[in-house]
DNA sequence: ATGACACAGAAACTGTGA
């Protein structure tokens, strides 16, 4: 089985690319971030008519999560229990559309689009902090089945995986804090299987889309595959697909492909 | 080569991303 996980940025914007994608790279099922629609708005058409069945979480413009699976898709679920809410000041708290889960080919698959966190001092940061904090929790009742928690984590968890440390627009994805709030899973029970297969400095995942940079290559590795022991054993390879950063109307985020053994 | 922000919604700009 073939799983991946890709921060498409709008998939009504980049639907021919995604299926174009899906089909040429044999993958069974694809965790997708950053939707920007909601369900009613969602290219269900060329996803079904190339086989997949769809689950869709959107609310409105922001964030969004979705699967398309061609081995089954069941046990849906739009958020994880206690997945931290947020608000602007004075607005009601709401639990936004960053995670979504379902049973897929036998697996637990959490889509996973985790909090910028904007700046050191905005109330984002803490926001992003809870989220990973009560993901942790939640996904250590999870640990004894095949668990994949995949998607964009929005931290840098080594200096090797940012170009530039300094880079102000990222000062949140390589705190000590956010790096102790991803490196947790560990504990809990998961190998983050993408470093098991590319170990490899400067291995990007993502590239804004300003000054050049993946010409340049400075990127972040931020898109990352946590596997519960169960699938961790199953695990044969992963890749992370440069290829489609490349040429007019890409995401600025990259594919990650997880291989399983059955 | 891979190339100098992009997306959505509202309104000719703003919020958001990282």
């Amino acid at each position: 089985m073939r799983l991946a996980t890709w921060n498409v940025n709008s998939v009504r914007a980049r639907c021919d690319r995604v299926v174009d994608w899906l089909e040429r790279s044999d993958t069974d099922v694809l965790a997708m971030q950053e939707i920007k629609c909601k369900p009613e708005q969602f290219p269900r058409e060329p996803f079904e008519a190339a086989g997949y069945e769809l689950a869709i979480h959107g609310l409105n413009q922001w964030n969004g999560v979705a699967i398309a699976s061609r081995v089954g898709l069941k046990d849906v679920q739009t958020s994880f229990p206690h997945q931290p809410s947020f608000g602007k000041p004075g607005q009601d708290p709401v639990v936004e559309a960053r995670a979504l889960g379902a049973t897929c080919g036998g697996i637990n698959v959490w889509s996973l689009y985790v909090p910028n966190g904007r700046g050191l001092n905005d109330p984002h940061y803490a926001y992003k902090l809870a989220f990973l904090e009560q993901l942790r929790e939640q996904a250590l009742g999870w640990a004894d089945a095949p668990t994949a928690l995949v998607g964009d984590f929005n931290v840098a968890p080594r200096t090797a995986d940012i170009w530039s440390e300094e880079d102000s627009e990222a000062e949140t994805h390589v705190t000590d804090e956010a790096r102790a709030a991803f490196h947790a899973f560990e504990a809990a029970g998961y190998e983050e299987l993408s470093r098991r297969f590319i170990p490899a400095d400067n291995t990007y995942t993502f590239w804004d889309y300003k000054q050049l940079r993946f010409p340049k290559n400075e990127g972040m590795r931020i898109d990352f595959i946590y596997g519960s022991a169960p699938l961790a054993q199953r695990a044969t390879a992963v890749t992370i697909d440069r290829n489609e950063r490349k040429g007019k109307g890409a995401s600025d985020h990259v594919p990650v492909v997880l291989d399983i053994e059955s």
